[in-house]
DNA sequence: GTATATTAAGACAAAATAGTCTTATATATT
DNA sequence: AATATATAAGACTATTTTGTCTTAATATAC
């Protein structure tokens, strides 16, 4: 997995509330309701985002957590670095010790080539595009998990 | 991670292993020495890859575990899919749940691309491409591991 | 100000992953 | 046969990740 289960969370509630007006704030129990996930623990991972300054949250009637900013001004990977942090960045995914530039395994040229493709297409998607086709069911139930081809 | 520390540990042993003689056996002590890989670890991972047929292994003195098939003959793919299942071939490695050919979401097109690009290469290249220009620091000392980029 | 709704914080528990250690088994040498 | 060398198997421990629960803090409404 190249993303933490913790990150998934994060990217799914962010691309939920991509599709919901900014005016309001959403609690996070409503979050947590539609997307199946544990209250208690993604009021956890929006902690870090809100710290993040990717959401801001209210406390009290009415209040609840939104996007800091328009969707299409965050990014997929500002999520990703918010919650996991940038190891993803500066670590070979593919878990050989003893990066790149020094001492190139024969692998590298190939396999940075894709990284630096993975790492683009988080810096370009935003949660503006997730939300555009947003679709509940994708994003909610776990069932649709097992045995799907990609 | 895409990949799980088991799995890195067989893929370094196995391109070690592919640098060597198929003639003899090579203990797995003096594999974990080289990759500074605990014994007791390495044994249990590499007996994984004997169970999968791509060792072969042999107990007593002289004995050890040496590749089954010819190193150009072994794929990258073929040790993680040994040690890490096909979870990678059939999980989206973003970790969204519901997958993509009935309700695909809007990175689906873009990530599909770069992962099927990550498939093609691990089913391309073999331990003997690893093994071609091995470096043992490279694939030995964690120290290397901070702070370099890829 | 009291009750209610909400996030924040942190203690705690469970599960998955990684790592250690001991014993069993097979082989070779003498 | 006895000893030494090796992998195989499995019990055990440690660490990390994930998830649960309780309490604190903050805001609203009446
Ligand atoms: S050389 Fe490149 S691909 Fe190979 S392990 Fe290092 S960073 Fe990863
Ligand atoms: S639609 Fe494709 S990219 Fe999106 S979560 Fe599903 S498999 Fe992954």
């Amino acid at each position: 997995m190249l993303l933490s289960q913790t990150c998934i969370y994060g990217l799914r509630a962010s691309a939920l509330l991509a599709s919901k007006s900014r005016a309001d704030y959403t609690t996070i129990r409503e979050l947590s309701d539609e997307l199946d996930i544990s209250f208690h623990f993604l009021t956890k991972v929006l902690q870090k985002l809100t710290k993040s300054e990717l959401l801001e949250s209210y406390k009290g009637p009415n209040g609840g957590v939104k996007l800091a900013r328009t969707a299409s001004d965050i990014k997929f990977m500002d999520v990703v670095l918010s919650i996991d942090g940038d190891s993803l960045l500066h670590e070979c995914a593919l878990g050989l010790p003893g990066c790149g530039i020094l001492e190139p395994c024969p692998m590298h040229d190939q396999w940075s080539g894709l990284k630096q493709n993975i790492v683009t297409m988080m810096k370009d998607i935003t949660l503006k595009d997730l939300a555009n086709n947003y679709n509940s069911t994708h994003l909610t139930f776990d069932s649709f998990n097992k045995g799907n081809q990609v």
